[in-house]
DNA sequence: CTATATTTGACATTAACTGTCAAGTCAATT
DNA sequence: AATTGACTTGACAGTTAATGTCAAATATAG
């Protein structure tokens, strides 16, 4: 199971490019990237999307993954996580068939 | 569909508490207790533990739907949130039969 | 009106997250 | 061994977010 890490820094290998290549189109320093391929740090949206772009990744399936993984840290050590992404559904539908939110 | 604040408030008036009985009980300020119940304010898993136990609800069944609602809020804004909760799912199931975390 | 319950907001404290930077490791090359 | 290039690491400062405390404001009941 790829971590979103990974996926990152095996696709930018896979490209030929260097972090300082793919930090400076993400515009940020390529300590922070050297971080987020190794887990240590989480990339905001607007880098994703950046990332996305220069490593022709498909833009909505790496937020996809990014969610799920931070979701999946968040709970796998429960005994219910599965149970929590049950509810959690449920709960989901249910804010999305009722309209208005804050 | 109930949030976990209405959970707790219901039940702390069915059973005729005050929040000023409640919080001490739980060893918080009340007006905190007052700010979980409407959702201002998100209670730590030891306080749900305590409100578990002196609102007599079950434990684990308390804790689901806080993470569950907390899950919920995090992704119902986003076209994907089923297919995340889809993919967090293999990724819970990876974790758990995968051994050691850090 | 007053007494009790709850809510609200200001405030201070603390923790978590961010980005920046310089020094460090590591491997390959000369 | 010294140099070079790519990457890593940790200290640091700044910013934001979360937490608890308290007193004043509201509301509700009698």
């Amino acid at each position: 199971m790829e971590t979103i890490g990974e996926i990152l820094r095996n696709r930018r290998q896979t490209l030929g490019l260097l972090l300082r290549q793919v930090s400076a189109y993400v515009d940020i320093d390529q300590a922070i990237l050297s971080k987020i391929e190794r887990g240590e740090r989480k990339p905001t949206k607007e880098m994703l999307n950046k990332l996305a772009e220069i490593l022709k990744l498909d833009k909505d399936e790496l937020l996809v993954q990014f969610m799920s993984e931070k979701i999946a840290y968040e709970i796998a050590d429960q005994e219910c996580a599965n149970k929590v992404l049950k509810v959690a559904e449920r709960k989901v539908n249910y804010l999305k068939s009722h309209p208005i939110k804050n």
